[in-house]
DNA sequence: TTGGTAATTTTGTGATCACAAAACACCCAT
DNA sequence: ATGGGTGTTTTGTGATCACAAAATTACCAA
């Protein structure tokens, strides 16, 4: 007589599944800010049990990616404006850094991927697919970090993506773009041209251009 | 009839609790890298089940405070040499700018305070306390960058020590030292002098001098 | 209609269990 | 002694449950 039903997947842990795809949802945008999410409501959607829908809620929380209320609740961040400022400045901190890091190995190859990617961008612009065209932008930038061989501090500029997700996608629906990002251009330039001290300003400059216009 | 004995704590959650121990423990270099945790430990440790021992331990995983091996087993992390630059170099990135947005709001108390602090690690190293010295050493710069008003630069910067925790006891055990680190001094007298320049300097230097010799 | 209170439902928490896989110990044959 | 294989123990995983607290709904009185 079968007691338990087994259950157990056979490779890559169920709360590891879980927590990917709820990661991905919240660092593309597709999640609005102050959205909450219920531990069985999770479970239910990925059938699993509660336990591993906990523990990719906890997941996310301790990445910031998840606001813990006081009950135990879990939902997407709303940001303070200073909150979004402080990131913003992180990301002016870590990814021009980044940059600089990843000039030295940045080949034709890569220049010509990240160009590429930039250019799939204007098919996103068409279709106003907000959450497409913040996943091609952080592709875009994650391409080019990649070559740094520096994973903790990519790791932690993910994270800080990962917090802005559900604020950024509120921006893109609302600024009504026609091209892609201008410092995207100048970044490839500075690439191309192999000029550190132009990179790591374009890069500063992406980062912090579009979040100046989310203050509330 | 008593079908299940209730544990509930009715304040803070069982798991916050787990938590928090263990990430000062390990932030303060109590644990030496590579050493193996089990959940049934944790959670007899501290007189709680598994359930909130796995999550205090995903937790730290998430932040990098514990390495967890592919059989789902968790353990203080071993750093590469290469791991331990990154971090240093993460380190001199972020703490410069938490102490220069410190600064305009660093009155004579705070500095005072600063000064107090900075004594009594004279006494850890008098009796060859790495932990309570690194603790001390943390609380130093803590206590100046919670001036920054910027909760989440400071929350990476302490995500920082924690991933460095366990290696750096190791350090401070190698290294014999005898007094305060000089680079202390040359931050109190930047703070005192206004002079931006010269603290972001003083800070660098302390953040990344220490470091340098924990090379294998 | 409105305001508040009671009943009901929803939700997170922690304990416990069955299970599988990994780690470990033991033992014998060479 | 040593290597390999076998049995035992340890360990993490996910499901399930009872419970408490929070959130929601229902309902009634003013």
């Amino acid at each position: 007589m079968l007691i338990q039903s087994k259950a157990t997947e056979p490779t890559g842990a169920a709360h590891d599944r879980v927590y990917r795809a709820l990661r991905a949802r919240i660092m593309h945008g597709e999640i609005d800010p102050g959205q909450a999410l219920t531990l069985r409501g999770i479970g239910k959607e990925f059938g699993v049990s509660m336990t591993p829908a906990r523990e990719a809620g906890r997941r996310l929380v301790a990445e910031g990616a998840l606001f813990l209320s006081s009950s135990g609740r879990v939902s997407t961040p709303e940001l303070s404006n200073e909150r979004i400022e402080e990131l913003a400045a992180l990301r002016a901190l870590l990814e021009p850094e980044l940059a600089a890091r990843a000039l030295p190995r940045a080949h034709m190859a890569l220049i010509e991927r990240l160009e590429e990617i930039n250019n799939r961008v204007s098919g996103m612009i068409a279709r106003q697919d907000a959450s497409g065209y913040i996943r091609l932008n952080l592709e875009f930038h994650r391409t080019l970090y990649l070559r740094a061989q520096a994973p903790a501090m990519l790791a932690m500029a993910e994270t800080i993506w990962l917090q802005l997700g559900p604020t950024m996608s509120k921006l893109y629906g609302r600024l009504r773009r026609t091209e892609p990002p201008r410092n995207h251009k100048l970044i490839l330039a500075a690439l191309k041209a192999g000029d550190e001290g132009s990179l790591k300003l374009a890069v500063r400059s992406d980062a912090t251009q579009g979040l100046r216009m989310l203050k509330v």
